[in-house]
DNA sequence: ATAACTGCAAACTTTTTGCTCGATG
DNA sequence: CATCGAGCAAAAAGTTTGCAGTTAT
């Protein structure tokens, strides 16, 4: 079965090797925004001879020619998602990790038009919130 | 002279060494965003002795305190700086690196509506602008 | 056939840490 | 003088790279 990855892939001129479909695969159906030593864990699982540096190499290839868009929240670790979707920020629990999306037109207004006052074109930005899930009483 | 930082190295019961005083003085007088090689590397003009590892456990230490704050941008350094100011949030220059600060109250505002709308409390955020210089004419 | 790709191990960067000695309060 | 801090070198953790062999096109 070829993902929409697999397809960009031929579409961009790489060669569509095993390794590659392997990592496709599991990059498209990670939900969660996995860090590359646990893509690598995941894609090991399958066939544990593909190295971690190839991974690596991957994610960065994919990343350049636009497959792939590459995060990097406090932690440090380069994390990845298809760049399909359309654009979104994201809203990490402190608690637990997990992270989400989200997506604030308003904000994204205003960040333009800041960028303007200040004299600049904006090009990129980051925009991570750190949140506690709300609960009904307050606990420890 | 006893700057702000060493103030606060006194109040928070750290011991006010040679090696704190001489990095708090480079720290205060940074008006840029250096990451913590090259603050070591200011701090050893002055007195070549201080070692790269007393730098790191400095500024973990002040940012533990309260006395910095931590900033990582894209390239995945530390950066620090004195966390006295009121809170803002950085522009990045792409084309020279240069760390602009601004404050948007109804970016701040937002982004505490946008987590409490997915239900959480906003308790930290990341945000940095990435912006190109506004020139009358195009070039190159 | 041949350029692209992979695996392996070694190298790199930034940051942390164990240990011992020295300095501060 | 008890403890906290500093220096040094080694270790971590994540990521990149040189090289030689393999594979997709």
């Amino acid at each position: 079965m070829t993902n929409r990855i697999e397809a960009q892939i031929r579409a961009k001129g790489l060669r569509l090797t095993g390794q590659r479909k392997l990592i496709a695969q599991v990059v498209a159906s990670a939900h969660d925004h996995p860090d590359v030593p646990e893509l690598h864990r995941r894609v090991a699982e399958e066939d544990d001879r593909i190295s971690l540096a190839t991974v690596y190499r991957t994610m960065k290839r994919f990343e350049e020619l636009g497959i792939l868009e590459r995060h990097e929240f406090r932690d440090g670790r380069a994390r990845y998602e298809p760049a399909a979707k359309r654009h979104h920020d994201h809203l990490i629990d402190v608690d637990t990790g997990t992270v989400i999306e989200f997506r604030s037109e308003e904000i994204e207004r205003l960040q333009a038009v800041v960028a303007r006052e200040l004299g600049f074109d904006l090009v990129g930005h980051r925009l991570e919130l750190y949140g506690r899930r709300r609960t009904a009483r307050k606990e420890s």
